[in-house]
DNA sequence: GGTCATATGTTACACTATAACAAAATGACA
DNA sequence: TGTCATTTTGTTATAGTGTAACATATGACC
């Protein structure tokens, strides 16, 4: 399911991630080891929020560590890099689709847990005004919204209209 | 210390909380039972963001029950009625300083773990046009900031003139 | 090749949260 | 007031999430 909630080209879309991993790494010298890529390519692979015992699973399968620090090691790399993103609500991972340093939204449908990412300025809006009349210095902003994607929307309109 | 960067009356500050709880609770026919006024008591005492197990401390403590479930409950009822918050980066509550609904932002202090709560219109800024034009319909939105409350910005600026 | 830093493998455990069921308290109402 | 249904509380047990700590291996660099 994909989570942008829209159809993709999902092959390019999981190498263009890659990609994108490599060059990021490359110019900051970090190290893209095989186990980190393999953590990517499973959540790029998957296009969804993935618990970290759910990634650990598929690095068992292939025969990887599977133990936990195994997974939270590779996830925590990529989140500090800036290659994925955690989502607290869910206790889960996500690949990042968007390039360079973002202010995350995570718009998290209730029905059927697909989450999609958008980027936003929020030093610029409401909420860059209330920090600042705060006196609070902000470095990290993450929100996350919970509602209905549009297929889980149409589904409840098909629903009751069934029911009638 | 204060969640809200600054000082104020916080015996008042308390008492005011709790009155809302309570005339919230009856306008809605919902039993604000002494365990669940005690947590929120606690919460609103303590003025930070607190662990459910640190709750629970308080409550044993006091002779209540001290199994998790004790505190999960009355917490889970502050939150689903909006006397309470939690906060998914810090697994914590925090009692709810403002009146009705609302789309809270944490803003969390890294270095004292101070919180503070504004509130804010999401709908109409950028976050709302962007879910707008995903098809996302909205439910719920809570952001979590991170960065530097005045106290311990003020802290860090002394520190760096102090090794000079 | 030796040395250092970084990354991985592994054990063990800490912290967070909930399922399930029994017992008690409360409220509605005859 | 007594009975019943509902809600809340008490308790046990266990599931789920995350890390500390240390041993081993790998890669980078001189």
């Amino acid at each position: 399911m994909p989570s942008d909630f829209a159809n993709h080209d999902h092959a390019a879309c999981i190498a263009r991630g890659l990609a994108r991993a490599e060059a990021t790494c490359r110019a900051a010298g970090l190290r893209l080891t095989a186990q980190r890529r393999r953590v990517l390519e499973i959540l790029l692979e998957q296009h969804r929020a993935m618990g970290a015992y759910e990634v650990l699973d598929h690095l068992a399968r292939e025969g990887h560590g599977a133990q936990p620090p195994v997974a939270y090691r590779a996830l925590d790399f990529l989140v500090e890099n800036g290659l994925a993103h955690r989502i607290e609500r869910l206790n889960a991972f996500v690949a990042c689709t968007h390039v360079g340093d973002h202010a995350p939204v995570f718009l998290i449908c209730r029905q059927c847990g697909a989450v999609a990412e958008a980027d936003w300025q929020p030093q610029k809006g409401a909420l860059g005004r209330t920090a600042r009349a705060a006196g609070f210095r902000l470095e990290q902003v993450v929100s996350e919204a919970i509602g209905l994607c549009p297929a889980c929307q149409d589904a409840a309109a098909a629903n009751r209209e069934e029911a009638k």
